[in-house]
DNA sequence: GTTGATTACGAAAGCGCTTTCGGAATAACC
DNA sequence: GGTTATTCCGAAAGCGCTTTCGTAATCAAC
């Protein structure tokens, strides 16, 4: 377990230090013959260079950091394990490392981005989960640091990004439902600053008008990224007087949550009220009824963006680093044929009323 | 965003560097005005020691390993993410850094920790998802290098854990199940090699033996940790010809997969069949029925381990950093008590045969 | 065989901190 | 008022690499 140093090796060898480096790092004036000799002994005596030392020489940290989406909902974020080892696998490659952060309190947010890009303990950030306009992004570009966002800004001209296309897979879920015969289609979103969230609702709205429906603002919840939010939203909802006979939900948690309001009001989830979410959650199979849901082809969205982050800070155009993915619909069970509901609705009402 | 080095901290000041080292680091022969006068320009200025440098220069890295578990079922980790919170919570503190690492083919493991441990990268190691007798273990302990396990392999003697008391949990579990009238408790639990499914499995059979009943080895089924294996599990015991009332599943993954088996064969979970899981997913509460589980109280956990860990770096007798927690037993609506199964239990057997 | 180009390496100066050591200045002691 | 302690700081040597620069040694060219 001695580490074995750079000295150790050129001492072994007898030759310098310097050239040992040099032959390491695939400097051309080295000769075929040393580079040979060099690389043996250093991989039979398993030398590694120190990374601090190797750092504080060549200014560059061999590190990205995530900054993983703020402690979010009772939920626990289920692809951040994912994407993690996504990343991991992209930077192993290189013999990079992985540094998690937190995102901090809003108001805190820039500042420790900024210790953390002139700290120089990372060449590249990925950014998770923006908003519509994202000072983080901004202070990223101005500083000229790379990096690379999961998910998209409303401007995303000119920064890398990885995202799903969930605009077009809004508007095609209510295609789908209109198909079914749903002219009544709620919607459960999320507070617009974060983009997602109105991407989705733009979906929602094209799909509409794409349809010859009108937007009708009442059909609208934004609400908590939980599955209590998405209870609460639709009870909302189909406490209406004329209530939606569909729910398009902006995060497969609140359709769940919606599942359970249905549930709860005497109605059947995909006969008397269709609900469909979006992510594609596993555990979507086993929520009752089984969730329909937009699935993002997530798997190896982290082995991606790592790629990517390691394109960009070898030098590549941020720009040519953006990938949009489609979404697919998973019909399950949740979803169904529009049907006039008409006890359980009445009963419902009554119950409300007592 | 111009770097402020410690240089041009002393030239401002007009003192030398070391000076200004040992100010900022709370070296004793530094009068009080001074030290005073340096903090107050430090931060000021917005100075920040180069972590590379400092990391050089001391030997201590400032940053601890996250050995994540193994890419494993097709449900990604959601305990994951919540860790990680706890545990950048706690690193956070003090301004250390978290690593994520992935564990590698076990082959490799070794190597890559010894690696890891070499490297200077970190100062501390967090390990998961432990062996019963774990070689990763036994090369830290070796090695003397700081570590602390999220859970506890067999011999759990000399190291720092903090794990769930899941053997308890398991065999009050089977008390609860006999309460209820159960007599035939099947188990579906992991393969063995991995403790957690050792002391789960102990747990069960503890529980038969307090209660009286002998443990029968047609009742257990080992199975994949994840929804497919605890259905196919499940199942496989249901089709006994004395098949179990209960079932008891060594994780809340496995658990929801065994609702389906259950539901598929044309029972009712929660009536028919009891099933209980361990683990306390929220997503629980959204199954067919709503899952019974023993939830372990996970909510701090990162923050602990990372705080235990700390202190150990800090010089900390790892022994005296042992945290033992209880689970506690979450009714929701997947068990019940004890009765006969006469037609849906025939029902589902002329289908099987036909 | 002299000159100029080329190849291959050694020497040495950093990178930005920490830490030891020695000594000037001040304080304490009788 | 001389001596011993004490307080506080500067100088300088690393930490383990990288990288520039200079220069022997080899080669090519005439």
């Amino acid at each position: 377990m001695q580490r074995v140093g750079i000295k150790d090796l050129a001492k072994h060898l007898g030759i310098s230090e310097g050239t040992v480096s040099r032959a390491l790092n695939n400097y051309p004036d080295i000769s075929k013959a040393t580079r040979q000799r060099v690389t043996e002994a250093a991989d039979k005596m398993g030398y590694r260079a120190n990374p601090a030392a190797r750092r504080l020489a060549t200014g560059v940290a061999e590190a990205v950091a995530y900054v993983m989406p703020t402690r979010s909902s009772s939920i626990s974020e289920p692809f951040v394990a994912q994407l993690l080892h996504g990343l991991t696998d992209a930077l192993s490659r290189r013999g990079w490392d992985l540094l998690v952060v937190q995102s901090h309190a809003p108001e805190e947010e820039e500042e420790a981005l900024k210790r953390l890009i002139t700290s120089g303990k990372v060449s590249g950030i990925v950014l998770s989960r923006p908003q519509k306009v994202d000072p983080r992004i901004e202070l990223l570009l101005k500083a000229g640091f790379p990096f690379i966002v999961h998910g998209r800004s409303s401007d995303s001209r000119n920064y890398a990004w990885y995202d799903i296309d969930s605009k077009a897979a809004f508007s095609a879920a209510v295609d789908h439902l209109m198909a079914l015969g749903h002219q009544r289609i709620g919607f459960i979103g999320a507070p617009t600053y974060l983009n997602f969230a109105q991407q989705r609702l733009d979906g929602y709205k094209a799909g509409l008008l794409a349809n010859g429906l009108t937007y009708d603002h009442d059909l609208v919840q934004i609400a908590e990224l939980s599955d209590d939010g998405g209870e609460r939203a639709a009870s909302e909802l189909l406490r209406m007087d004329n209530p939606p006979t569909a729910l398009l939900c902006v995060t497969d948690l609140q359709a769940v949550g919606a599942l359970a309001a249905v549930r709860a009001m005497g109605l059947l989830p995909g006969a008397d009220i269709s609900v469909i979410g979006y992510d594609g959650l596993a555990m979507g199979r086993h929520t009752n009824p089984p969730l329909t849901t937009m699935a993002q082809p997530q798997a190896h969205s982290g082995r991606q963006l790592g790629d990517m982050l390691l394109s960009i800070i070898d030098g590549g155009k941020p720009q040519e680093f953006q990938i949009l993915r489609k979404a697919e619909l998973l019909r399950r069970k949740s979803d169904g044929p529009y049907q006039t509901i008409t006890t359980p609705q009445n009963h419902t009402l009554t119950e409300e009323n007592l």
